[in-house]
DNA sequence: ATCACAGCTGGGAGCGCTCCCACGCGACGA
DNA sequence: TCGTCGCGTGGGAGCGCTCCCAGCTGTGAT
């Protein structure tokens, strides 16, 4: 009946419609001072907001979504296993800068994580039907087609980090290149002559970034990069607890090690101890990622530092301008590392 | 016009009506399957389940949001504060278990970091119009009354911890004594004799109930708990330094100190080291958490593990048991601690 | 053969919003 | 004085679903 229509939500809210009717106002009206339509006079808008306040009216997103065909909500994809691995401070400090961005726009943050194909596959379809409004992508791999899948279907995506020099997608990244190169130079400085690299796996363009850097920084220096001198880790501390053993008998003169994560430099440590060697004695040790633990070292890590909340930011701010405009400019930031300096170099 | 309602949806993607144009059915029916509903003969199950398939039918959230007046989602709340301090394993691991468990309910889950007395108003009065279906609240303090205000509002609310030992919000929580006591027997079966504890702070349940486990263990050791040995941190490292340093010159021969917190064991690990007393030699040490910090710390410390997953788990479970039955049983579960043992004790 | 009743089914009536078309009303030029 | 314009405004139509009531079938009892 068209009195319901007049009367509260079914949970006993208010309605647009309540808010025009005490507003003295027709429902359209209403609706455009709530989305900040000009096209409404000071007097009415006043009147309506005052209305609003009265009686504590809040949209309801579901009518809202329905009838606007958007849903005001964004997704942040993890790979499970990233969450344990990179957990601190990486998967905190992105949410943390994702959830600081969309503070004031009432945008709403679905965390998805995800654990299997079948799961991807799920989300794909999810994301396709326009139940969010965006994607948020976070630790890609290299060969993983989601990215591209959802670009195409026309949904918003960011990447944070890229699959390659070329990534397509838009993302944010930080300067892995820089921070390496950052590193390696601090070393240097302090007068270290033989500085040696942990690598990541080198199927991860993050890892090979992170090796460019090493080797630019050396050659800038007037030093060409010696394979000797690179070891090739996967990020866990299990493998830089290797590949230091592997770097001494190779070169046992060496004095100064960038490992490309802070857990592989952790290994690097046990496995300088193991070997008599002192930290920052006689070698010298610069991580990567400021992580908690490198901060709890002993001696405390130095290590190179990753903006995840401004990437987290940055990431969101990029989305948001992309499902506004639609427009065909494809956003790829790369933010600055930074290097903590502590008692290991 | 009639004609459009039964074309495809704005997005070009099939609607409702459409799966039941292609089942030779009507709407209701295909509601019907898609809610298991069981009034519906097998032959047209299976005719309209085909056509879902044929087309790749997904339900409209929002659609089916307004109409059921439901949301299929829930918040998981997160103190902003929290998200730095409790980084790891805390946060992730909580998260790792609610997505575990909403993993195959199509059920999303909304993450809401609090920062401002204003954000978190805001929420309330979000959650308050049904926009979500419950609530799941991590690491409430012992005054927040953001619990009782939305579980009288009648929001299926879950929370992870308690403020008190009378809580009346349904919770999660794990066995704080128990984890303590195990700590304590631990330490005491090791031959230690004079342990010591550096406690959270008092004004947390959580602090208090690490403490009265602490002295459990003493008494059921036939032993009096003694003041001197009980010092008073506030979790962070600095504080478990501080600690430290006043325990040993209160009582210089303690052998064992149990730590409510890892990091606050770090902090009096350093203490120990500073004053010249060897870990586990001298003084063994316990700590509280198991974080990633524990594992990598020299020696490695033995703490006490929460679990995380478990309780995130467990929380998920009881909110979608409160959605469904809105019953009167407010679930009250507390999960076991477990020690982890290594080389500081 | 008739009636009652259950088991399935179709589709109308909304859910609370946005979109958009049409309308009223002053200001203005002819 | 009579259009004409454009700003504000009201409200119909509809978003894709669920709920529910009526109706249609086939069965067993009478």
């Amino acid at each position: 009946m068209a009195v319901t229509r007049r009367g509260m939500g079914r949970d006993g809210r208010p309605t647009l419609e309540q808010v025009a009717a005490r507003a003295g106002v027709g429902r359209g009206t209403v609706s455009r001072v709530i989305n900040g339509s000009p096209r409404v006079s000071e007097r009415t808008r006043a009147a309506v907001q005052q209305a609003i306040a009265d009686l504590g009216y809040v949209p309801h997103r579901a009518a809202r979504a329905l009838a606007a065909n958007r849903s005001d909500a964004i997704a942040l994809v993890v790979p499970e296993a990233e969450t344990r691995l990179f957990a601190e401070p990486y998967f905190s400090g992105i949410i943390r800068g994702v959830s600081a961005e969309l503070a004031d726009t009432d945008i709403q943050l679905l965390l998805t994580l995800i654990r299997t194909p079948k799961e991807r596959q799920r989300f794909s379809q999810y994301a396709a039907s326009h139940r969010v409004d965006g994607v948020l992508l976070v630790s890609v791999h290299g060969d993983d087609p989601m990215p591209d899948q959802l670009a195409e279907m026309g949904i918003p995506v960011v990447m944070n980090g890229r699959r390659s020099s070329d990534e397509m997608v838009p993302h944010v990244d930080c300067d892995n290149v820089g921070g390496a190169q950052l590193a390696v130079e601090h070393l240097l400085g302090r007068g270290r002559s033989t500085v040696a690299t942990i690598t990541g796996p080198s199927d991860m363009y993050v890892a090979r970034c992170r090796v460019d850097g090493y080797k630019e920084a050396l050659r800038a220096a007037g030093r060409e990069p010696d394979e000797d001198l690179i070891a090739k880790g996967d990020f866990s501390e299990e493998s830089g607890h290797a590949a230091m053993h592997k770097l001494i008998k190779r070169r046992p003169e060496l004095d100064a090690v960038f490992c490309a994560s802070d857990l592989m430099a952790i290994g690097a440590r046990r496995a300088l101890r193991e070997l008599g060697r002192s930290v920052p004695g006689d070698v010298a040790l610069v991580g990567f990622d400021d992580s908690a633990l490198a901060r709890h070292m002993d001696p405390a890590l130095t290590s190179v530092r990753q903006p995840m909340e401004g990437m987290g930011r940055a990431m969101t701010r990029a989305l948001l301008a992309e499902i506004g405009d639609s427009g065909p400019d494809r956003p790829r930031l790369v933010l600055p590392t930074e290097l903590v300096r502590r008692a290991s170099s």
